[in-house]
DNA sequence: TTGAATTTTCAAAATATTTTGAAAATTAAT
DNA sequence: ATTAATTTTCAAAATATTTTGAAAATTCAA
């Protein structure tokens, strides 16, 4: 297979995967293409080679920007911007997590915490079986979220090496 | 908070949540009610207390039933089916990391293996770069699928004792 | 069998999300 | 200051997803 090729199944692929974990297509197709490019791309490359509009390219680009996972780049002479994508997967992977961690998982314990303080009766099996799932919930929860701390904090190696210790 | 107030707040908050990882939100939202539901519900239960049609109801409940998530209840003496969701907290997860490694990682690893095998001038920056980065993936997807593979294997004892001792 | 109860299907409608493109804003060189 | 290049915004259009509801299929008791 052809560079050209791969590239294109690459970033198409790459669009559908994320847009089973909510990230818009587009959004997972500009990433993947600037991870593959060893050069920063500017918004009219990223038109061009994606086929899609300059306000598309560029709400998605802020978008990745916010999520830090894009960054801009002046090069020195040049008018227009540049645009790269951090490289390093395992930082990209970290700097995911801590960010859906952020605005997902921990704003979803706070409510689960609050859910937990129900008034009622702990004999009545409604109020039981709430609390149970809720606790639950949290538990589980609490311990992703404990997990993950970790793993973002430690570094590849670390991560590597203790894992392939501890599932053999 | 009464447990009403909080069923239907936890309710709408999983489907919020679910949506955000490609889940859709009425999918989420009968899960949701199933597990804090002690009893088995009919599918004119959730109808009524989710405010949804009869055919939304049968698809999402069907498509949970393919995910391992809810099973069909036949209860002596009673014509109409009733559905209940696993409210084991950690059999749910592994259930569902289960279904999504089998459903878009695997399929991904394999992609990435054939795109790895390019053709082209190992000096060439451009194939350079699009062999570290699928490489780099490819290599982060594997670790993630061996811990995965652990994961669902070990039961909840094991894992939370594990994560213990290793995360301190 | 028959037929009433129940479940399933799926085309059309409703809703939600994404994309476009041109105007407005910004930037920086002259 | 002026202006040309570039970026940003956002209402409208296009597209995608979800939901409805009624008809068809199925189930099961009589």
């Amino acid at each position: 297979m052809k560079l050209t090729e791969a590239k294109l199944q690459f970033v198409s692929s790459w669009g559908a995967f994320g847009s089973h974990w909510g990230i818009n297509r587009t959004m997972a197709q500009i990433h993947a293409l600037l991870m593959v490019s060893p050069d920063p791309l500017t918004q009219d490359d990223l038109m061009e080679q994606l086929n899609i509009s300059r306000g598309n390219v560029n709400m998605n680009i802020r978008d990745l920007i916010t999520w830090g996972l894009v960054d801009r780049v002046i090069l020195p002479g040049e008018r227009r911007e540049y645009f790269t994508a951090e490289k390093d997967i395992w930082k990209v992977a970290t700097q995911i997590i801590k960010e859906r961690k952020k605005r997902e998982l921990d704003p979803m314990l706070k409510l689960l915490s609050q859910l937990e303080k129900i008034d009622g009766d702990k004999k009545d099996k409604d109020v039981k079986q709430f609390v149970e799932t809720i606790g639950g919930i949290k538990k589980l929860g609490l311990q992703a979220d404990k997990m993950l701390d970790v793993m973002v904090k430690a570094d590849e190696n670390w991560f590597l090496a203790g894992i392939m210790k501890m599932f053999k």
